[in-house]
DNA sequence: AACATGGCCGGGAACGATTGCACACTTATT
DNA sequence: AATAAGTGTGCAATCGTTCCCGGCCATGTT
């Protein structure tokens, strides 16, 4: 006697068998009239299973595009071969190159990219990693949020023993393997452009002052105005939060500075949408360059010989940070032994002079 | 009633792990004297567990911030709460909008995003796909390689039952939701634009012929000839098989264009990278806007503003178009009865006229 | 002839979670 | 007082794979 099913049973059932179900090892022990530790051993060409067996496992297989299925071995190797990245952005030309770094070294060896982005905002950055941490994944790529100065949700993890490499904006307290430009020797020789282009006046607009990027591309700043005798006003330097999130927090910036009663007469920008931003609202305010001001900046925009105004920017190797940090990571995942010696590799930077 | 357990438990047990080993099931049923069937009850707050128990298996959950293991309920469950994307580059606007889309959605309704891209190569894409597929996501968001013209790869996928979505760039011999910009009028009204301007001699510079977005947009560009009484040469339709990836495809065939005996007066380019590569072939060859030629193109970049010269674009509402695909998807996958129903979403463009 | 060796293969536990079923115990109903 | 109903918990199977352990047979050694 049939039992009484709910209406919509047979319909559920019937989806079932037509859902995506790939061949399972048990399938093929069942066809071959095998064991599956035997069908398994086969597939993975142990010494112990006869050729003949091996031929007909491995032609069956193949026959049915056997493929063993991932999930469950990453249950069995508590290892997920997968790597999870945190960054601001990928709308951004820098961190969509970087990632693509990221995929051709990934790929190589065998990993997956999982990629969050935090928009900025710290609240997303903790949920994201927490989400990557419980999914498993085998390390992390890190870039912080703007909004990002508290790094303990990171270290906690890290302490736990989840490898993780940092990349463009780093955390200093957590102690592993990172990856970054030369960002003072990229910030000083943009300076120095300005300033050898006969500014005398050098403003300076910048991510929140907790950025190691900030920090150092500050410094090169300064560096540059020391070598060169020219005071550092703390009135021409502009930090932006959200690191130039909304359009008119940098807006603002520039207004400020403009109103001073002893203008800049340049501008050198911290950051790639900070640059953006900075053009865009100097065609706003009608501010025009060189003759108001002159600009250089950081940015890896693939259009900026197109640009009018034209930008001197200083471009980060961003394919090679992302390959140069996955590796990093990947060799920290499949280290057989603990490692304590971390290191911090610094790529330079090229400068791109476009005069107006 | 309650078990008796060592109250040192939980610091021996932090002292042990330090490899990042997440605490299971089994671990607090062990601290708590009880089995794991109750604390998966228990947290799965089920009505037939005691309050009590649940306070103290939460609580001490809470405690040691324990997660349950995806890996293993994606095991369980035959389903990864994760949904594959396949595009062709996310360094470029209008597929990093459309990721952020994807995101905001997925993000909502608890799935994950993996984002692989094809480099407009269609081995890359095939590899790219297998791999998601037996990675066991719940579905696929796809536009096309520029290569690929072949979808039985997919095909053969979608029979098995994964759901997928095509948005953008979709396969025409595939029965399942599409998303697109309406591109037919979005090249219409571009290349009417070109017409009011006064051009005569309207050139077509596109993708491959075999994409849905190049016969799509060939159709508007064609219509709007049609409406105005203009011949439809085809010696100035020009297609670029690799969608404009190098540099040297695009600038020869502009070369080409105005080497003709009739040079066209207006040229409408079809997709964002080649609108791009126009501009920058344009100044390379020193031919200018709008003095030599006038040009409209689709193109959803974020500096449009900046750039000199001038591009009046068509812009496609990308953001819109990956959350409705992905809301499309995900209520394909959770579907409890097979779909066969399929519909084509078609969102509208807006045209930007920007004056040189 | 008795015993060790090794090739080849199957059984079953494990990974971490969920869940149907069985069982023990308490309380209510007849 | 006997039975029923309800409550709280544990056992064991399951998902797909790997791998340890042990069994069987044929061959080689003493």
């Amino acid at each position: 006697m049939l039992r009484n099913y709910p209406q919509n049973f047979v319909d559920l059932y019937d989806l079932n068998n037509v859902m995506f179900e790939p061949y399972t090892l048990k399938d093929i022990a069942k066809a071959l009239g095998l064991s599956t530790s035997t069908v398994s051993r086969a597939l993975r060409d142990t010494h112990e299973i006869s050729a003949e067996t091996k031929r007909i496992v491995l032609e069956y297989a193949q026959k049915i595009n056997y493929h063993p299925n991932p999930i469950a071995l990453s249950l069995k190797e508590r290892r997920s071969r997968s790597i999870g990245v945190s960054l601001s952005e990928v709308a951004n030309h820098y961190y969509a190159q970087v990632i693509n770094g990221i995929e051709s070294i990934a790929y190589d060896r065998g990993y997956h990219v999982i990629i969050t982005q935090t928009h900025e905002s710290y609240d997303r950055e903790k949920v994201n990693i927490d989400h990557l941490a419980s999914r498993s994944v085998d390390g992390l790529l890190i870039s912080l949020s703007a909004e990002t100065s508290d790094t303990s949700h990171l270290h906690h993890l890290h302490q736990r023993g989840l490898p993780m490499v940092f990349f463009d904006r780093v955390a200093a307290k957590i102690n592993t393997h990172k990856v970054t430009a030369n960002n003072e020797k990229g910030a000083f020789e943009a300076t120095e452009h300005l300033i050898k282009q006969g500014c005398k006046r050098i403003a300076h607009l910048t991510s929140p002052d907790h950025l190691s990027i900030s920090i150092e591309r500050l410094n090169g700043y300064r560096q540059a105005l020391e070598k060169y005798n020219l005071p550092l006003e703390e009135t021409y330097i502009k930090y932006c939060p959200q690191g130039g999130k909304s359009r008119l927090e940098t807006e603002n910036a520039i207004r400020e500075l403009m109103n001073l009663s002893e203008k800049p007469d340049g501008i050198f920008v911290a950051s790639d949408r900070l640059s953006i931003g900075c053009l865009i609202a100097f065609k706003k305010l009608k501010i025009s360059v060189p003759e108001d001001i002159e600009i250089t900046g950081f940015c890896n925009s693939d259009v900026l010989d197109l640009i009018e105004p034209t930008l001197t920017s200083v471009s980060q190797p961003a394919f090679e940070m992302g390959q140069l940090a996955t590796a990093m990571l990947i060799d920290l995942i499949e280290s057989k032994y603990p490692v304590y010696d971390f290191e911090k590799k610094i790529l330079d930077t090229s400068l791109y002079i476009r005069n107006a």
